[in-house]
Order: structure tokens, then C-alpha cells, then sequence
DNA sequence: AGAAGGATCTGCT
DNA sequence: GCAGATCCTTCTC
């Protein structure tokens, strides 16, 4: 494995933690993580939660995987499995390469719009179903990991109904990129 | 603030 | 098999 590589077999939150401040491209397209969730095995607000079916078999694939998957029907949900069973969820990146190739995909000018939220974060790189199961380390993604710790803020998760004191959504402190502020 | 959107899952028959 | 509930959201009003 190059040095540079992210380790994702280990422990979820910890590799939640780490991706905020790496960067994230699809064919050359993307930008800086600012928002990550983990989801654990055994985590009732997980889609592992509940054993594995067609949907999230990624998650329980190897580590440093993609699971693409369609949330609401209509947008597409990026994650990098780790351990069996978890995943790290990408919400929200503040983009910094191919601006204009996800102008062009998200129909909007607005940088600040671009990426806020896992479905135009997908939107905006061209994530969808094909890249399920592709992994990480390889075209067309690039993961260049943070080149020093970033200021964190932990908080609950978004969108969800169970664990919900569960901190494991991670922002970049201060950024303008969130899908929404971390209050 | 609220509707729309459609796949997946669950619990039945 | 089939119907209804659920769902890690986004957009427009």
C-alpha cells in the first residue's frame, strides 16, 4: 500500500474523523471533505443494521470500497466501507478541482451549492450505482489524505431516527461548505 | 414550511 | 407475490 493511502480497516469513527481535510476526486473532479458521518455494524441507524441484502452488500465487502446507494429515490448517497458491516458517509465537500464540469452537472453557478449535501456532492462528481463496490485507491477516484489534523466539530447525525445521541457527524470547523451549519 | 420522488424493506397473504 | 411504511434529501413555494 502507497504511504499515502487511507487505512479504512479500522475503526469507523476514527476513519470519519480522518477523511475531513483529504481530498476527494472522480476523474479529476471534487474537492476538500468537510463533512463526514460514520456508521458502525451494529449501529441502529445504519443500513447494515439488519444483516446484508442487495442494497448494502458493499458494506460488508472489503474495506476502502465504495457503497453508492439511492436515498429518497432520487439522489445518490457516496460512502467508503470500512470494517464489515461500516461505512463512512462523504456529505459535503468544498470544491476545489473541475468547477466547471459541476457547474455544468448541477445546473448552478453557486460554489457554496455545489457539494453541500450528499446528493449533490454525487451530483456534482458523477457518483452513481456504477461505481458501487469500485474501490477507493484507484480510477477514476483520487483520495489524497489530509496533510495535517483539521479543527473538528463532532455533532448528531442528519436524517436519521434512531442513535440519535450518537456524535458521529464530523465538520470542518468554520466551513462554509456544510450541507447545513454546525450550529 | 412542505411537497415530491422512487427504491428498498417488512410483514403479511 | 403484494401493499404499505420507511427513508443518511432537495427543491420550490
Amino acid at each position: 500500500m502507497p504511504a499515502s493511502a487511507v487505512a479504512f480497516d479500522r475503526d469507523v469513527e476514527q476513519v470519519a474523523r480522518a477523511l475531513i481535510g483529504a481530498t476527494l476526486l472522480v476523474d479529476g473532479v471534487g474537492g476538500t471533505i468537510v463533512e463526514t458521518e460514520a456508521y458502525d455494524a451494529d449501529d441502529p441507524a445504519s443500513h447494515s443494521a439488519r444483516g446484508p441484502s442487495q442494497r448494502n452488500a458493499a458494506m460488508f465487502g472489503p474495506a476502502g470500497r465504495a457503497y453508492v446507494y439511492r436515498s429518497y429515490g432520487i439522489h445518490w448517497c457516496f460512502n467508503i466501507v470500512c470494517a464489515p458491516g461500516s461505512a463512512v458517509l462523504i456529505r459535503a465537500l468544498e470544491p476545489t478541482h473541475g468547477l466547471d464540469t459541476m457547474i455544468a452537472r448541477r445546473g448552478l453557478t453557486n460554489p457554496r451549492l455545489l457539494c453541500a449535501g450528499p446528493g449533490r456532492l454525487c451530483q456534482a462528481l458523477g457518483i452513481d450505482a456504477r461505481l458501487d463496490h469500485a474501490p477507493i485507491d484507484a480510477p477514476p477516484f483520487t483520495l489524497i489524505p489530509a496533510t495535517s489534523a483539521a479543527p473538528l466539530h463532532a455533532g448528531p447525525r442528519i436524517g436519521i431516527s434512531r442513535a440519535m445521541d450518537t456524535p458521529w457527524r464530523f465538520c470542518l470547523a468554520g466551513s462554509r461548505y456544510l450541507s447545513r451549519p454546525a450550529r
